[in-house]
DNA sequence: GTCTATACAGCGATAGAC
DNA sequence: GTCTATCGCTGTATAGAC
């Protein structure tokens, strides 16, 4: 989605084994990955081109070499965030067949890619930068992408009445994202166990 | 919102019926009550204070005869949400004794004070602004008072063991705060039934 | 590809007239 | 109490040299 070469002349000179994000090996992924850690850190807002660049070792304005604007370069990180999220995911839901387990392993791998990683939280921001709205619709699709991963697994639990499923995946996903506001490595608890310990509240459900 | 008087001449000729959130009567607290709206639809970094003034039918040089700073004026928006979600959490903990009925009602408190009134929200924003150090701890001192009336309600239930009371508290605040992510009217539930179903999910797990 | 230099807008805040 | 006028700063973004 909207890579945005921008490659006018010369060789590109790159084997594209491009992305693969928190190793990026050019220019462009490392202004990615660690504008990620500082959206995460201070949040959109708070955190200036300047800081980016700094960050980065460079000056703001050769930032503008690789990205048109301090938005679409949220939505490049916001891209990369939701990726390690929905490979995760998949991957979990290839790997396990018992409804309530794979819900426990989806709970893990999210509170782990939230809460361990340099810096993605970002993606589960609350919400998103304003005056964005260019790129609003591509920002939804990507977070549906993932949504509607947890929203199929929730659909194979065996709940009673009076559940709502689709309640149920938004205050799930609710408990493990609020996470961001209050951990910290000090608790002595893992960002795995947190993710576990949710799923061990809710399945006495299971009918 | 937006009640733009802009009468510039004449004494104030008030009859003091003017605006009420928390029945204030004066500007002090019609400020409050706007700029609560303005942080909770906008949030804090792109709210400014020739935002709040307009909104309030002022200049923004005038918001300085109320209040030294835009983060002074922030404590006052914050301590007036605080007050209403303690507020009606006391009310509940006076009114019933079952513990998992008493949940269930303090979920559907804090639900309504979240998503129903003009705009308090904030009181729950994920992180409080930068560089407003000098009032963080009467910030938490605050969120504490809230919080520790969750925690005995917590720890009056009866759990099976592996379940951290901490973290389920934690986790069950979180799915409560989070709705301000994607409630709107229109779903067809009512903030207190959002309250009301998280305690259906985990009220299977009393002993 | 990166830097220098800068345009231009918006911010929080203040001083003083009324 | 409110307005007028403005200061100093920081923000995003751009143009053009190298």
């Amino acid at each position: 989605m909207a890579k945005e070469k921008k490659r006018k002349v010369g060789r590109p000179s790159r084997n594209d084994s491009d992305l693969d994000i928190l190793s990026g090996s050019d220019r462009r992924e490392q202004i990615i990955s660690v504008t990620a850690a500082l959206f995460s850190e201070k949040g959109y807002d708070r955190t200036s081109m300047r800081d980016i660049a700094a960050a980065t070792g460079i000056l703001s304005g050769s930032l503008y070499y690789y990205f048109p604007s301090k938005e679409a370069l949220f939505l490049e990180v916001h891209s990369a965030g939701m990726k390690i999220l929905t490979n995760a995911a998949r991957e979990v839901w290839a790997a396990t067949d018992d409804p309530w387990e794979r819900l426990e392993k989806l709970a893990a791998a999210h509170s782990k890619a939230l809460l361990e990683n340099s810096g993605f939280m970002i993606m589960v921001f609350p919400r998103f930068p304003e005056g964005i709205d260019a790129f609003r619709p591509e920002l939804i699709r990507q977070r549906n992408e993932y949504e509607s991963i947890i929203a199929q697994a929730v659909e194979t639990l065996d709940l009673p009445d009076g559940i709502d499923r689709s309640l149920f995946r938004l205050q799930f996903l609710g408990a493990l994202n609020w996470s961001q506001t209050w951990y910290s490595p000090k608790h002595g608890i893992s960002p795995a166990e947190i993710g576990m310990h949710l799923v061990r509240m809710l399945r006495p459900l299971r009918g």
